[in-house]
DNA sequence: GTCTATACACAGATAGAC
DNA sequence: GTCTATCTGTGTATAGAC
């Protein structure tokens, strides 16, 4: 079988931002005054797009109401009409982002059953995600601490249940004998930094023409090469 | 030669806050207000503490000069004896840990040659380092965008500059036939990457009961694993 | 050196017209 | 649905007493 790469991924997956955001929608719909879909989305896209742009140049809690209205074309009490307070929004966003990759990777990995193949797959589509999503995982990864107690323990808790889709690969590898033992769980710690750093050091990599593809096939390569070792005489 | 351990390093090592604040003393003499030492350094140590824990708790931006009054227990008008803007503050703490960071390196790597052996020096010292300095690091990395323009670029050079030091590592060994042909680049970002997931995600780490020396074996232990390993025949 | 009191800009949020 | 105008709290920073 031969490999996905990042333009397969695309097709493959509706990730235009207009579909997030009739996503969003459909799931804010009581919390949302205006009542128009079309409406909704348009201008939901614009927001989104514009606290993006600007919190991730210089953060959520700098970014004023005033600087987003400026940006979206849209008045103070238009903004006001989507969301009830400038937290709302920002939980409106991360909520957004763990549920599409949560759906993704589920949907993915489903229909694969090798761990050798699960591995490579859940590392690509991980970082293919991302990468399609790169504003939002961003975004996510720096504000977190600009949550409520609350949600900043749910963002604790999708960090780690992801981790914990590695982590069973590699156990399920390590007990089928496909993979040598190993400390399983700093394992899928390493992935998933290594994952983070590319969407995290976007600037590093494209200033240093590195595709995701060529990425994905180093994190992939360092990964099995680790896993695959002969264990070595003390 | 038996592998120096994070005690060692400590002890090795002067990094308690108050030699720090000393050091930024001497740096800034002309532009704080106060003048004599004692006071400085017991207030500096108090401010710095404070901001430490206020931002990485709630971000530098949420941190108000209010808050770092109370913690503190000094009056505004005392604090903007110390810097002159919240901004300069700002300054102040990513500039020393970024100097200090450099003087650790260069003085503990210097005396050693071997491209394997400064390899894992390098990995322990850099772990150590951000272990004994946590809210430090974290506290740099998160809020760097919040920066002058110019001082951000500072910061992607200092990043830029540890990575080189990996990079030179890297080739010699691969130029001395100790290491294999790998694209030594993309290594150096990994090694890196798995160095800053450490202080980035020590809540993580605290919670597994996982020790910086294990996780300074970890590292070293993957790199090695890759950089030795055998090239494979497609 | 450190304090209290205060200046004044700007934040988030809403009311009510259209 | 969207706008303008405005309320009220809080932000950074400083002046001047002690």
């Amino acid at each position: 079988m031969k490999a996905m790469n990042f333009a397969d991924f695309k097709k493959r997956v509706n990730l235009s931002n207009t579909d997030i955001c009739r996503e969003i929608f459909a799931g804010h719909r009581d919390a949302i005054r205006v009542k128009k879909e079309k409406t909704v989305v348009r201008n939901l896209e614009r927001i989104f797009d514009a606290t993006l742009k600007i919190s991730n140049r210089k953060g959520f809690q700098a970014m004023s109401m005033r600087d987003l209205s400026k940006e979206t074309e849209l008045s103070m009490g238009a903004l006001y009409a989507y969301f009830s307070s400038k937290e709302e929004l920002l939980e409106m966003l991360q909520m957004q982002r763990r549920s599409i990759t949560w759906r993704i990777l589920s949907e993915h990995l489903e229909a694969i059953r090798l761990p050798a193949d699960r591995l490579r797959a859940a590392i690509r589509i991980h970082l293919y995600l991302s990468e399609a999503m790169q504003p939002w995982f961003y975004f996510a990864y720096m504000e977190t601490k600009h949550l409520s107690k609350k949600d900043q323990e749910d963002a604790k808790a999708s960090e780690l249940a992801t981790e914990k889709i590695f982590i069973d690969i590699l156990e399920d590898g390590v007990s089928q004998g496909v993979f040598r033992e190993t400390d399983t769980t700093l394992v899928a710690g390493a992935i998933k930094a290594l994952l983070q750093d590319w969407y995290l050091k976007r600037w590093k990599y494209s200033k240093r023409k590195i595709s995701v593809d060529s990425y994905a096939a180093f994190v992939i390569d360092t990964t099995e090469t680790y896993v695959n070792a002969a264990t070595r005489p003390h």
